[in-house]
DNA sequence: GTCTATACGGGGATAGAC
DNA sequence: GTCTATCCCCGTATAGAC
């Protein structure tokens, strides 16, 4: 609805909004957080607001896909990855970086923590998590370690669950590293918490 | 406050009130959860709550503490942890089983959902999440797994890391079958999920 | 695109009768 | 211990001037 197209001057106010929403939401949830908190922390009115959102779920929206597209989405072709995964640890090694750079990320934890507040109480939100978080993870992984135990670098067993193990490795070390920083508590015990469950994982299923 | 000593008539106002916050705010989450809407759903009027609880915060303590007090939390002595522990792969069945049972457990599953919900937005929460669910397990696990590796039963590795791998895994699963379940879906592709990560975790420590 | 003003329903909580 | 009645604030959202 804001008719900038071009430079004209003073735009970002969507931008900002979206910004402040996601800090508020991220810290009280959707429901604890008012449109006039969002408007207050950008400087306009509430009305002002509507200018450029239809109304507040339509803020919730555009946060909601920000934290879905994130992660991991960088559409790997199916080339490169089998490619990669012949090379062993160093295909899991890349996926725990990711995930350990998104933890650590103030806009990511951000976005992690929304997710977890609305998890439950958002069924589009959900869905979004299961697909194109889960499953897209899931398949990554797998079809990853279905190449390794064809190479014979790791011993053969379900992939998926393989997946599964490790998936669930990495996403609890992420929980914990949040809750700690949403404490505002020190995350230095868990600075090569990935490191570790990843030389774990590794030297696990390695032949 | 209710002055019911004894068996007076109508009791149990209490645990109803409590059993009615527990659904609505697993579904809506505290502050989407209305004083009006549990009132209703018990039967009585809002102020008539009053006579049983000081404030809508009371109520969330009360649940607060049932979500957290629920798991392991039979405090089992370390005798006949360690005894159990030296069996091996029975001793992680049983934590395995204890999981499974409050996943698909229709209570359990609430207090797991108003937890998640919460659990980024509640300080004591979190506080308890970490030092009752997340540190006893790890302790109670860690201990059981050093064990077998002194006995030799699986392979030497940092109790910790191992500890966290394995609780990883149960919690990653517990979580994708309670997503599942708010959305009404069957939750039959996870019905042996427990199992088979426990299988692999167990053929990837053995020795 | 932002402002002031306003509508109005819902929120938590209390007073006082029964 | 429960009810009715009421208080007052805060929530989202809109109308219309600048």
């Amino acid at each position: 609805m804001p008719e900038n197209r071009g430079f004209r001057r003073g735009e970002g106010t969507r931008d900002k909004i979206v910004e402040a929403a996601m800090e508020l939401f991220a810290e009280h949830g959707y429901k604890g957080t008012s449109v006039r908190k969002i408007a207050a922390k950008v400087g306009i009115r509430e009305s002002a607001l509507y200018n450029h959102f239809d109304n507040k779920e339509a803020i919730f929206m555009a946060i909601a896909s920000r934290a879905l597209s994130t992660p991991f989405d960088e559409k790997k072709d199916p080339e490169s990855l089998s490619e990669y995964a012949r090379k062993g640890k160093p295909f899991l090694h890349r996926f725990m970086t990711e995930f350990k750079l998104m933890t650590f990320d103030k806009k990511h934890e951000r976005l992690f923590r929304f997710l977890v507040i609305e998890l439950m109480q958002n069924e589009v939100l959900r869905r979004g998590f299961e697909k194109e978080f889960h499953e897209a993870n899931i398949k990554t992984l797998s079809t990853g370690l279905f190449i390794m135990m064809q190479e014979g670098l790791i011993r053969s067993s379900d992939p998926i669950v393989t997946a599964n193990a490790f998936l669930g490795q990495m996403f609890y070390v992420r929980l914990m590293v949040s809750l700690l920083k949403a404490d505002g508590k020190p995350t230095t015990p868990y600075s090569t918490a990935f490191e570790k469950q990843l030389d774990f994982f590794w030297s696990s299923v390695s032949v």
